[in-house]
RNA sequence: GCCAAAGUGGCGGAAUUGGUAGACGCGCUGGACUCAAAAUCCAGUGGGUGCAAACCCGUGUGGGUUCGAGUCCCACCUUUGGCACCA
């Protein structure tokens, strides 16, 4: 019988889904393995090979874990709500439920035919009342917490989308062409700024890349400073401001505060009144790009006021720039032009003064010196003296010294800003709060809280969702009275935010999930996705993770132990796969011409999973021809016979078999799946070489293979006479013994030339491999009229002769 | 500008972590089978010199450490991610 991958493929699959193969053991005697891929959201073009390499890779880890013992849980899920649905619903009037849903039955047909072994039956739908009524529990908790509240923010609005982004988003979305600007708005904000140093501490024990890791350490962005009171002796007031360098104070030389600083205006002296109130009118017109972004000229204006210096009792003129920014600290800074470069550039343009108080190594006039690792100058009065001390002494001197004066606080301040969690969307899970006409605020106890059917999905322009324009559903009383209802819906990350706690227990109607289960099942062993989400998702869920930690409902602090993101697979043409380029390799059209045996191999066999790499069609071909070979080692395809034997192993195939195992099970292990699956090939090329066709050698690499390529193992595990599906065989166990040499080839050099090699037993003492490397012909001709200088012997790997001519 | 990762044949990539560079696969060349093709199988395939045996060169560039460097150290170049006025 040929191998015919298209017929195979239909009937395992089919199998599987009639015997529930993959469904879940609830037996929690068995060690568990938790192996997630990051949920999709099903968009409507489908999904192209790019999509599958973490998928696979999920379901060779889960496969491979089944069938070395563990209870292994591993679901898939539709991450639905969120813009594109919104808005083909604004397009065309179709309720994008509906496009959901037939773009989730795409997604999880291509699925299905790639074989994976999802339990289908805890499959969930983040749109799914039954699920977002938890979403909107957890919320109900943090609002209960005070770790959701209200507040007037100057929020990113995108004109076009006429939508509120996280900060998080605003980059992708300029990137993308739109337009965004701050403007006001009263929102839902979730404090998860409350959580910045849980957040920054616990990575440290995740094993999750290092890079993702700094990536989410820069993006809380913790830093050690002071908060410093500057006197305005003409106002009566003071003035604040946070630095991280206090040992540079003897060198502030003025001080700037941000436009929107509350004491902006009423610095201005009636001199500079007119021209400071003009600046911050065109201060406030800037989008966030022209204050942020790559803006290198800065300005300013000078206030006319000064304040006094509290080290050295020199008045420094107060200044105002929209480069200090309101959000951080306390929205005005001490400046240190001799050694801040955004200082000493503001300086120079305005002409003011620059001293040096650390010792710098040219001209501070001419140069700016940001060094830490050099030690204070001119920085005394008639207290203290940081002159020569390094930088964390002078610190320490002077936080103390400014302490015991009660002008200085140490502080420690975050980049992380509060998560701005209202969308003025439809497509979105409403927020579960009733607004009640004495001004009060009560949670919807009731839930779910559904979305009521609309006319139109085109946001008010004032800023509302489509909600606003329901009046059946917006208004109600209860026993408090006349309400109003939030129309505001959270986010597209809310319902990413817990998913893997629902898979768990996912008809659970009680509760989120159930305690007992969490424990068995939590943390998630291994996480596989794109690094896109390093900072965004994964620091949501982390932050959700830890509040529900805090109230019990889970029992880990962390919800992912092991993280690896897989590297992006490119089109044939090295560039980025997109619809406009053209290059896209749709995973259905692949699937079809080489099944899904072929594919899963061929995705692993690219390269390294984390690393980006093209794909090439081609390639794909030397898959299938492997997957033949394998086909013909077992079967014969002239008739329907099998063509196993039984019998011992011969001594070298089962030394080979032994190699094997372990390399492909330490390989796999590892995720380096591209060089177990070589040795698959190395073996199976020998075994063909040998005409081999022994049972206990075809049966380990049928078992081995299965992870990869499970339809052609289950039928070639079929046909050598077993009865249950291959993914219950136990998976091979090496001995170190049997996979020993006995047998090693030496290599000889010659001043680390290779002169020769010889076969010799394992073990060989030093002596002996000397004596025997001396006398070989290819090596004798290179010590000739020599002087040997030192001679090297690395039993079974080489010899070395460092030689010098006479 | 700053931080991180990476540069190996025509191509994707291996290399037990300092010990025979190029495993495995694609592609290419030649051959077998065939009326022919497909499929399959066999042999070859880093560059150079040479009839050959052989020898020389070779892991981004330049230096260094070492008996020995793709691997370690220093400097530089290039590419890809991330951050980008956070005081």
């Amino acid at each position: 019988m040929r191998y015919d991958f298209s017929s195979i493929e239909k009937k395992w699959q089919q199998y599987w889904a009639e015997h529930q193969t993959f469904q879940t053991d609830e037996n929690r005697d068995k060690p568990k393995y938790y192996v997630l891929d990051m949920f999709p959201y099903p968009s409507g073009s489908g999904l192209h090979v790019g999509h599958l390499e973490g998928y696979t890779a999920t379901d060779i880890i889960a496969r491979y874990k089944r069938s070395c013992g563990y209870n292994v849980l591993h679901p898939m899920g539709w991450d639905a709500f969120g813009l594109p649905a919104e808005q083909y619903a604004i397009k065309t009037g179709t309720h994008p439920s509906l496009t959901t849903e037939t773009n989730i039955s795409s997604f999880r047909q291509t699925l299905q035919r790639m074989g994976f072994s999802y339990d289908w039956e805890r499959e969930i739908n983040t749109t799914d009342p039954a699920y977002f009524r938890w979403t909107q529990w957890i919320f109900l908790q943090m609002l209960n917490k005070g770790l959701a509240y209200m507040s007037e923010v100057d929020v990113n609005w995108c004109e076009e989308l006429r939508v509120v982004l996280a900060n998080e988003e605003v980059d992708e979305k300029i990137q993308a062409g739109y337009t965004v600007v701050r403007k006001p708005l009263r929102q839902w904000v979730l404090k998860i700024t409350e959580y910045a140093e849980r957040l920054l501490e616990d990575l440290d024990e995740l094993d999750w890349p290092e890079n993702v890791k700094q990536m989410q350490r820069n993006w809380i962005g913790r830093s050690e400073g002071m908060e410093i009171e500057f006197e305005l002796p003409c106002h009566k007031k003071k003035l604040n401001v946070y630095t991280t360098r206090p040992d540079t104070l003897f060198g502030a030389t003025y001080l700037v505060i941000s436009p929107e600083h509350p004491l902006a205006e009423k610095l201005a002296t009636a001199q500079h009144l007119v021209e400071v109130r003009e600046y911050i009118r065109k201060a406030k017109l800037k989008t966030e790009l022209e204050r942020t972004g790559l803006q290198k000229d800065k300005t300013g204006v000078f206030t006319g006021s000064y304040a006094v210096n509290p080290a050295n009792a020199q008045a420094l003129p107060v200044w105002i720039s929209d480069f200090v920014l309101t959000t951080y600290g306390t929205g005005a800074i001490m400046s240190v032009p001799a050694h801040d470069s955004r200082d000493w550039e503001f300086a120079r343009k305005f002409d003011l003064p620059i001293v040096e108080v650390i010792k710098s190594p040219h001209n501070v006039e001419e140069e700016v010196f940001e060094g830490k690792d050099s030690v204070c100058v001119n920085s005394s009065n008639s207290d203290i003296s940081l002159d020569g001390l390094d930088f964390a002494t002078a610190f320490d001197t002077m936080a103390s010294w400014l302490e015991s004066k009660g002008v200085g606080t140490r502080k420690v301040n975050y980049k992380l800003r509060d998560w701005i969690f209202s969308r003025q969307r439809y497509w979105g899970e409403p927020i579960p709060v009733k607004h009640y006409e004495d001004g009060t605020l009560r949670p919807e106890t009731d839930l779910p809280l559904t979305l009521p059917d609309v006319e139109a999905y085109q946001p008010s322009t004032t800023g509302e969702s489509p909600l606003a324009n329901i009046p059946g559903w917006l208004y109600g009383e209860d026993e408090h009275g006349k309400f109003r209802r939030e129309t505001n819906t959270m986010p597209q990350w809310a319902g990413s935010c817990w998913y893997y706690l629902r898979f768990i227990d996912p008809q659970n109607s009680e509760a989120p999930l159930d305690p007992q289960k969490e424990r068995y099942w939590m943390n998630v062993d291994l996480y596989i996705g794109g690094a896109e989400h390093a900072v965004l998702h994964l620091l949501y869920a982390r932050f959700w993770h830890k509040v529900l930690y805090d109230i019990g409902v889970v029992s880990t602090k962390e919800p992912f132990g092991r993280l690896f993101n897989q590297g992006m697979i490119l089109g044939e043409d090295n560039e980025k796969m997109s619809k406009s380029r053209g290059n896209v390799i749709p995973a259905d059209q692949v699937l079809s011409a080489y099944g899904a045996d072929a594919v899963r191999m061929y995705e692993m066999f690219l390269g390294p999973l984390e690393q980006v790499k093209p794909w090439n069609t081609h390639g794909i071909e030397g898959i299938s021809r492997f997957l033949g070979r394998v086909w013909r080692l077992v079967c014969s395809e002239r008739d329907d016979s099998v063509l196993l034997t039984d019998g011992p192993l011969d001594e070298s195939m089962q030394r080979r078999m032994h190699k094997t195992i372990r390399k492909v099970s330490e390989d796999t292990e590892q995720l380096k799946f591209n060089t177990a699956i070589a040795e698959l090939m190395v073996y199976v090329n020998d075994l063909h070489k040998a005409d081999c066709h022994n049972r206990t050698a075809l049966e380990a690499l049928i078992v081995m293979l299965a992870p990869y390529a499970p339809h052609i193992c289950e039928e070639l595990w079929q046909a050598a006479g077993h009865s249950e599906s291959v993914s219950r065989a136990p998976y091979p166990v090496f001995d170190p013994a049997l996979a020993a040499d006995d047998e090693v080839t030496i290599a000889v050099q010659v001043n680390g030339k290779l002169r020769g090699t010889f076969r010799t037993a394992a073990g060989t003492p030093r002596e002996e491999l000397l004596n025997r490397a001396r006398t070989l012909d290819s090596v004798l001709k290179f010590l000739q009229n020599v002087e040997i200088k030192k001679e090297i012997a690395v039993p079974d790997k080489l010899v070395n002769f460092a030689v010098k001519p006479l």
